[in-house]
DNA sequence: CTTTAAGACTAAAACGAATTACTAATTCGA
DNA sequence: TCGAATTAGTAATTCGTTTTAGTCTTAAAG
């Protein structure tokens, strides 16, 4: 034979080679492989294909092949801290699964908040022609994305705009704050303290929204003597919680913005020499599992969906009629009661 | 003009409609793109090729430019839980910022140890002709990861096979022992406990080795009664801790296992009256922020060097000549002393 | 015996870049 | 003033697929 037939070495096997081996044309390769049914090839064939396809180990360039189909196969994930932060890697969890059972690959970028690194991450993943991009914060809040961003099909997550012209995907902090205050309150509780945090930002206010619609759905007064803030973390709700419990009308239940300043009030409960949950019952919110299952007793909280925020969001770019983008709509959702023993 | 000279409307532009902009062939546009020296090209026509890319807002296709050139600018991260993990999203991080740094992409798939995940993960990522493979575990353990890994340069991460055959990155365990042992007896502690995992793995005989190790440097005994194992969760560590507390001779410093341990040990502490460091110095290990630095006093700790293993992990992938693969060196990264208030 | 219709394939043209091998027009040196 | 060198660029091929539009047999129908 001449020339061209020789193998090129030392490189992944092209259907090509498979074809030569099989003595059909590439063109049949291609049928056999994905089963094209308009294209009769007889079975013995089919057989004659794959043996070759076994032998040589030949798997499909997926390069060569989005190419051809303008079809990446690819979603993209650009966070500023959820990778580093525990609080929401299930975030990335969820999306990955979604985009894996839609047999999509998911590209993730951390920007660590830089916002040269967000650019150049947005331009690496326009240039692999991503299919939808997922744009993430660690705590919810407001962002102003690039506005390269349009150029493809985004959600935001955890996060939205101020005027709310990009879908997103939100914790519905009202409903957790209402969860968290009726839960205790359906234990018989009358006078719950909430030690909220002190930063302005939606937890804060979504939450303790909830608080005082819990509270008058029941028919409890809201007493802002029992509503505390301070920074979210252990060392200042532990001195919160102590001056709370302090008091002589000590409240019999204390809803904590978060579980780490739970955490603190585990501590200044034992220091009193309280029990939890019989002298004082305690929730958390965001639902730690480090942190809340270690805890003696093990915390009762509100859970942030964090994986179930990244599967939604994934799935909402997958149902996606091509070539459209999403509605702008916010789509809240519930975060659910996690029960262990400190109510 | 004819036919073909419309724009192909409604898909991304490319080199050729540039080209056809800028009045130039889609070579000139190529070489004046990627800054080709050997082409001479005026400035004159560099700057109406650059004008018409802006005006046209094009950017380069990966797919297309990946099959030409063979390089998919891709690295594969392959994980069984460390996604989900808290303890090693680090790794995550560090290989993402080194790939950045390389110019290329991370492609992470969690496959929650499941077997069929974890092929078809592999075969995905072989298809999209990934430079390299990193295969990472949750917890320094050996493992017998699929065959088909060996087909491109691939690294263990915080994982080894039993013959040593693969290139892996490790924690040194038994520095990390040594490290936290010798950091309790540089602060003058003579007694020393060690509350161990119980459940066998690289982690418990390394980290022992190491503490057997510091005490024999230091002219100290080893007394077996000072080490307890049990479940790595703060509930069973409260339980040892106190055991060894309520000896007479009791120790004046815990080496916990890890952080969680040390959170038990903390409660069992503070339950007997007893101050930290000041009655009981406490050691944990791991360096998982969302504990160490919540508790009270904050916990001092060796870390587990994810970030510096992800990073790692892609160096040793990108320094590859092209075509080899890594050698089979196992790679034990120090395990770094953090010092907070706890001794 | 000729036409039609399956049946079983194949040739060739994309997809969007990178790259090699030219061409045409100047300029330079002797 | 002639050939060589330089400058400024282009045509054509390639990467590995998918897909459209055929081609060539053989069998059935009329």
């Amino acid at each position: 034979m001449d020339d061209h037939s020789r193998p090129k070495r030392n490189r992944p096997p092209s259907m090509y080679d498979v074809a030569r081996l099989a003595g059909v044309s590439q063109t049949t390769v291609s049928f056999v492989v994905n089963n094209v049914t308009s294209a009769a090839i007889s079975q013995e064939t089919r057989d004659r294909v794959w043996a070759a396809i076994h032998a040589l180990g030949w798997r499909p360039n997926a390069m060569a092949r989005s190419l051809r189909t303008r079809h990446s196969q690819t979603l993209g994930l650009i966070s500023d801290e959820v990778v580093t932060s525990p609080y929401a890697v299930r975030m990335i969890l969820g999306a990955q699964e979604a985009a894996w059972s839609g047999q999509q690959m998911l590209l993730v970028v951390n920007t660590s908040g830089q916002r040269d690194i967000e650019q150049t991450a947005l331009q690496f993943m326009l240039e692999r022609r991503v299919e939808g991009l997922m744009y993430a914060a660690m705590y919810h809040h407001e962002v102003t994305p690039p506005p390269e961003l349009k150029l493809v099909p985004v959600v935001l997550v955890n996060c939205f705009v101020a005027d709310r012209s990009l879908p997103a995907i939100i914790p519905d902090e009202v409903q957790g704050g209402y969860t968290a205050t009726a839960a205790l309150i359906r234990r018989g509780h009358r006078r719950i303290a909430f030690i909220n945090e002190i930063i302005p930002m939606p937890a804060l206010f979504g939450r303790l929204e909830g608080y005082r619609q819990a509270l008058a759905d029941h028919g409890l007064p809201f007493d802002p003597s029992l509503v505390r803030s301070c920074h979210s973390n252990a060392h200042d709700a532990f001195a919160a919680a102590l001056s709370l419990l302090e008091r002589d009308d000590r409240p019999t239940a204390l809803f904590c913005f978060n579980d780490k300043m739970a955490m603190g009030a585990y501590d200044a409960i034992k220091r009193l020499g309280l029990r939890i949950p019989q002298d004082v019952a305690v929730i958390g919110f965001d639902n730690l599992e480090l942190i809340a299952a270690q805890l003696y007793p093990p915390l009762t909280t509100v859970e942030l969906p964090h994986y179930e925020m990244g599967r939604r969001a994934v799935e909402l770019l997958q149902n996606l009629p091509a070539g459209e983008s999403l509605p702008p709509m916010q789509h809240y959702l519930p975060c659910p009661l996690i029960e262990r023993e400190s109510i």
